[in-house]
DNA sequence: TTAGGGTTAG
């Protein structure tokens, strides 16, 4: 479903900053150990432990049963559909704040023991026996047949063997079914863990439901392994709410989770986004003794990535600190990982060479996370040392790492070295380019511009039979339309129909940009074609703000309509080009009613930067259209605030960038000439690039020169 | 993998 459309006031109190939390989580055990994230600063000041209870837990839950005790966790907190986007992190649930009372446990201090148990001496004919029921034909009747031929009774030891050879999951199923249907052995919980653990490589949730049922209607216990079992399963087919009604009837029988099944049932919270629950029992968990390992840490670390929330990633950080834990190599890859969603890329850098300094080697999961921050940040250097280090090192690599570098390099606009690295994948043997690597170099032309190489790639690509998805048809055309190549971009928009490529927002954003390349050339009714062909709508609207006659209110209204419909990345470029489409016909006010529009519905946040020394325009985000305009519009306004001889700073400030992306330059120039066109008091700024500025006395002294201008 | 939990791509 589309996102609505906030105005700026929504915008502006989503924006707000809150103090998510501060740390209650008592530190038991301070360590030496300095994690790289003392160098970010926290304001929160941690509260006072939780006062340790001397007495047993178990004298105070003697007489309840744990369904009854644990009632308010599985009522409120796990039943709870809904997230609180505004939870408080360590607030202490009002139940825990007596200290005099005992905290009830909510999992197992120990792991479940395993029982021991040890295969027949006659391991080696049942191993050939369990093999030869691998290579039996796959109906029933056939494997059937096939165990008439046991070499020896069927004892536990030999059942499990057995049952933990075989594979597929249908055989294991078919044989657990043999042994309870001969009642050859009485039926125990591990028959059933190990047939579930072989259902569970086969993704078979129903029929692991199906087993857990079996056991219940037999009286057979389900023990912590069954329940992680089953949980896990539901998680791999994605049946989040299976996972949460199995976790919940664990507890309502009576069974206490141990360490394993409360991490597993965590991760299944935090994959649904319900951060507070997490959040939640991982607190009642620790407030109760339990000390959570790295496989935990991973857990709240990822789920903190997810939502983009880097103080929850400091969190992670804290606790684990304060329980004593070093992180894995997992839990820094989880942790470089959320950092990148986080947009926090000099603490990934730093965090990567702590682990690189604390001995752990990288993988590829590793090198992947961290190359991935670098090119989204631009950082070419940074990027390629690491790609050297990476060859220096010997460091693992595979096809996603390699995909990852090709993204990277188109990322920061180094065309050569992705060639290279192209050619290297065309001559390896386990990393050859598939339709990705094919994507990234797409990408990479169509942002330079290179028609060739890209035209070439695509019939490569054709005759290669390599699949080309929306994102790769985007790249060909945005290059096409940037060269001007209309009839080519026409005849592969046409290919992407005929392939059944259904056009996305990012393509009719493209061929938006592309309607406002093509303007006043006898192709843009050509380009027009295919967008109306991929999103009829916009099209419409193009012809309504082409009229002069259309009202500003229908104007609006129908702008709500075509941006509420949009995927919110790619509201600000369709703005953009409508406003670019406007100016290239000269509908100035149509442009300025836009750009007002689209700051009315927050598309352009950060525009406009005030403090008491200095007024900023930051149009770093804008085309060239719509920078234009934001910088018509503001001169307007200045103008008026000086000739009402309000209150101004020392200073202004228009920030154009310099295109860090080397594939996006042009703002700055354009936008010094139309300063140049204003005659207004800007100059290009000598320390800081792509920055132009203003003082107060050159601003007001330009205004007063206009209005004397004007009245002679 | 000889019964259970965590990490890589527009």
């Amino acid at each position: 479903m589309a996102t609505p459309l906030p105005t700026v006031v929504d915008v502006y109190f989503t924006d707000t900053k809150r103090t998510r939390f501060s740390i209650t989580t008592p530190c038991r055990q301070k360590t030496n150990r300095k994690f790289f994230i003392h160098c970010a600063t926290s304001n929160s000041t941690p509260e006072a432990p939780p006062t340790p209870t001397s007495d047993n837990n178990n004298n105070n839950k003697k007489n309840t049963s744990l369904s009854d005790q644990l009632a308010p966790l599985a009522n409120k907190t796990l039943s709870s559909a809904t997230r609180d986007q505004s939870y408080a992190l360590s607030k202490p649930k009002s139940t825990w704040v007596n200290p005099t009372k005992a905290k009830r446990s909510v999992l197992s201090s120990e792991r479940q023991k395993r029982a021991t148990y040890s295969y027949s001496p006659q391991l080696r004919d049942l191993k050939r026996f369990a093999q030869k029921l691998n290579e039996s034909g796959s109906s029933e009747d056939e494997f059937l047949a096939c165990l008439e031929e046991i070499p020896r009774p069927i004892s536990r030891e030999n059942a499990l063997l057995i049952l933990n050879t075989l594979k597929p999951w249908q055989k294991t199923n078919l044989f657990l079914n043999w042994i309870r249907t001969q009642n050859l052995l009485p039926m125990e919980t591990i028959f059933y863990n190990v047939t579930m653990k072989s259902l569970r490589f086969g993704k078979q949730f129903g029929l692991i439901e199906d087993l857990a049922h079996q056991m219940i209607d037999n009286g057979v216990p389900l023990d912590n392994i069954t329940y992680s079992t089953i949980i896990s399963c539901a998680k791999k087919c994605n049946l989040y709410d299976k996972a949460v009604h199995w976790f919940e009837r664990m507890y309502k029988t009576g069974l206490m989770p141990d360490e394993v099944t409360y991490s597993a049932i965590l991760d299944v919270y935090a994959r649904l986004g319900k951060v507070e629950e997490v959040i939640s029992l991982y607190e009642r968990g620790r407030a109760t003794g339990w000390k959570p390992d790295p496989i935990t840490f991973s857990v709240l670390g990822k789920m903190f990535g997810e939502a983009g929330d880097y103080d929850g990633i400091r969190y992670v950080f804290q606790e684990m600190e304060s329980v004593g834990v070093q992180p894995n190599l997992v839990v820094y890859n989880t942790l470089l990982e959320a950092m990148g969603k986080a947009g926090k890329p000099g603490f990934a850098r730093g965090l990567f060479e702590e682990m690189i300094e604390s001995g752990i080697v990288p993988n590829e999961k590793t090198l992947t996370a961290v190359i991935k921050i670098y090119g989204k940040a631009r950082w070419s250097r940074d990027a390629l040392e690491l790609w050297q280090r990476m060859k220096e090192n010997g460091w693992p690599m595979d096809f996603i790492l390699y995909n990852t570098l090709l993204n990277m390099c188109a990322d920061v606009g180094l065309v050569e070295e992705a060639e290279t690295l192209f050619r290297d994948m065309k001559q390896s043997v386990h990393c050859k380019p598939d339709s990705w690597s094919y994507t990234a170099m797409l990408n990479i032309y169509g942002s330079q511009g290179d028609v060739d190489k890209a035209m070439k790639l695509f019939d490569e690509m054709c005759k290669l039979g390599v699949e080309l998805n929306v994102m790769g048809f985007t790249c060909l055309i945005q290059c096409l339309g940037r060269a001007m190549e209309f009839d080519d971009l026409v005849r592969v928009f046409d290919i992407s129909v005929e392939r059944g490529i259904k056009p996305d927002d990012r393509l009719c954003g493209c061929l938006l940009s592309v309607v406002s390349l093509s303007q006043g050339s006898n192709d843009e009714e050509k380009v027009l074609a295919c967008l109306q062909q991929a999103n009829p709508k916009l099209v419409a609207f193009i012809h309504l703000i082409e009229d002069e006659k259309t009202s500003f209110e229908t104007v609006k209204e129908e702008f709500k309509g075509i941006m509420s419909n949009a995927a919110v990345e790619v509201r600000r470029p369709f703005c953009n080009c409508l406003i670019d489409i406007c100016r290239n016909k000269d509908l100035l006010e149509r442009a300025h009613e836009l750009l007002y529009l689209g700051t009315l519905y927050g598309l352009y946040p950060g525009l406009h930067n005030k403090t008491v020394e200095e007024w900023c325009l930051d149009v770093r985000s804008l085309s060239v259209g719509a920078a234009l305009t934001a910088l018509e519009e503001w001169m307007w306004t200045l103008t008026k605030i000086v000739k009402r001889e309000e209150t101004l700073p020392e200073l202004f400030l228009a920030q154009t960038g310099t295109g860090a992306h080397k594939f996006a330059q042009g703002l700055n120039i354009s936008f010094a000439s139309h300063l140049r066109k204003l005659a207004a008091p800007f100059k290009q700024s000598e320390e800081k690039v792509g920055c132009f500025i203003a003082s107060r006395e050159d601003l007001v002294s330009w205004v007063q020169s206009k209005s004397t201008a004007a009245a002679t």
